[in-house]
DNA sequence: CTGTTAGCGCCTTCAG
DNA sequence: CTGAAGGCGCTAACAG
């Protein structure tokens, strides 16, 4: 590909490089005839700035690296796309890597983020602090923890208040009867998954219900297998789920074996996937505002960036609700 | 942000900053002596070379992009799943951007693109035919179409065999017993919805089966909607549907019109998106490998910017006929 | 208002 | 084997 750079368009234009990129940047003033020269030079050549070159003098990518789990989680995909819309809206480019939690490709798509100079990092890791990361954000690399916080790290985040998610589901289980609880949440290591079982404990504590409380992981399969394996799934009025995927696993795992939900046992997940609205039974869930939370986490990041800052600031979501058809009234 | 660059290294190594860069991209031999230094420098300093000032002197930025219609759709999540993963692998980065179809956002999105110099694109685009997009590929852009060909450009491409998709379907749905046939596509001036409806009335029109066609929408509101208004949805044995989403919504707003899939009119799908298996009713579709998909895009493209040849190479992959629980047989 | 020039970080001749 | 120097494309002083 033949490349055409400013001084291709100079000389078409018969003017300077530094008038052709006056007018590209608006950063002085040129007078109207030099400029409509450079203008049309710049449509018949079809030229667009390397930002490579732009990047490598002014020291600014106006890229932002995004470190996740996995894409095709629709979890994450939502999130990708609020953080997509604002950030080009903003003249930003977004990109990602997908790190199925493991430490060592996080480690591998930081580097090769960080070497593409990204100018702010949005990170959604496993729940080990990583000394890596942990390092450049010390050398001043903006960072936004998205959905998870690694403890002992002072650094911005984005999240949902999960405690208060968990409390409103409970709060409706309670109302609507149910008086025995499962939970079967993801990922141990994990922020949310974390939070959520202490919201639970303390719920379950504080009355005298019978519960169970488990770990596994955030997948459909996980919560399939974890409910096959159940001895006696009925034992419980309701099966809390670490998030919808599992809740999916779960539902699917009981109707094989011929448990009917809700009207032998409830179930509820967490996130409310586009999906959940659809599935039979409908998901009584607990909304997560992936698409703001992308955008608020951008708009945080941004403001660091520019502002070149070195506080740190929270922003804490508000879950909500969702009451379907996979949960009823106990009497 | 204190950037380190390859100076400092040169400077805490004591050697020239040739050396330097030498031992980094092993283009040339060093003694043993001063690559130890350098490679102690490089480790106390956390250095990593500047992919931007690489950038600009090779003239390769090892970025590819990629335009698609949504993220969020699990459909083109998994198919950037495997292109990431191949990039990856191969020293690439990818950066994408969701157009929403929008021929607008498309040219946005492509500028942006572009002045990030990117080594290659992969393109799932609208159907019209983009000029901007056509002249930058005479100007030597490697492109592979990846699910939609724009015709009239000689351009590489993957994507799967649509009639022969339909064709599998259309077979067994014949064997099953069914005679009458209606197909709700996907978006009119789409390549595959395009090539799905020439299948489809192929094989209508070669026997004498009773059967209506109607182009709307790949989502599943455009399903629903469709078969909300639908005057008499039992006239036909079958429903196809352009893709998985579609029938998802058709079957839900059957199904709150009293109809009972498969019991009363089978449904079927396109792509197997994932969660197509875990519907109920699971889906009858047909199966495209996306993560494959994705994969072979970037083997091939990046094969073309390596060899730096204007051939251009066409991969067909294989359906796959997915029978599943919302078709049933026709007495 | 316009043109010339230094230098961002790196790789690659070209000398030594 | 090693160092010095040019230049990738661009912007921001610096002169005029």
């Amino acid at each position: 590909m033949k490349k055409i750079s400013i001084k291709d368009v100079a000389k078409k234009a018969g003017v300077s490089i530094s008038t052709v990129s006056r007018v590209l940047t608006n950063s002085a003033p040129v007078s109207e005839e030099l400029r409509e020269k450079v203008i049309q030079a710049v449509q018949e050549l079809g030229y667009s700035p390397s930002s490579i070159a732009r990047s490598l003098r002014n020291g600014a990518t106006k890229t932002i690296g995004f470190i996740l789990p996995d894409i095709t989680n629709p979890f994450f995909a939502n999130i990708v796309r609020g953080a997509e819309d604002y950030l080009r809206q903003h003249g930003y480019t977004l990109i990602f890597g997908s790190s199925d939690q493991d430490k060592n490709e996080e480690n591998h798509i930081l580097e090769a983020l960080l070497s593409k100079h990204i100018d702010g990092l949005l990170f959604t890791g496993s729940g080990d602090s990583n000394p890596k990361l942990l390092r450049k954000i010390e050398q001043g690399l903006k960072v936004v923890f998205l959905d998870r916080i690694i403890r002992g790290v002072n650094s911005s985040y984005v999240i949902v208040d999960n405690k208060r998610g968990i409390s409103l589901l409970v709060d409706h289980l309670l109302d609507d009867g149910h008086k025995s609880f499962l939970f079967i949440n993801g990922d141990k290591n994990t922020f949310s998954a974390k939070q959520r079982y202490e919201a639970f404990l303390q719920r379950m504590k504080s009355g005298k219900y019978k519960y169970e409380h488990h770990f596994t992981s955030f997948s459909y399969e996980a919560g399939y297998k974890f409910a096959s394996q159940l001895s006696n799934p009925v034992e419980f009025d309701a099966i809390l789920c670490g998030n919808d995927l599992i809740a999916f696993g779960v539902i699917d795992a009981l109707e094989d074996r011929g448990i009917r939900v809700p009207e032998q046992v409830s179930v509820t997940g967490f996130d409310d996937i586009p999906f959940s609205r659809h599935y039979k039974p409908a998901l009584t869930t607990v909304r997560q505002p992936m698409y703001e939370m992308g955008q608020k986490a951008c708009e945080l990041l941004l403001k660091m960036i520019k502002e070149q800052l070195m506080t740190t600031e929270g922003i804490i979501l508000e879950p909500e609700l969702v009451v379907r058809e996979s949960t009823k009234r106990r009497i």
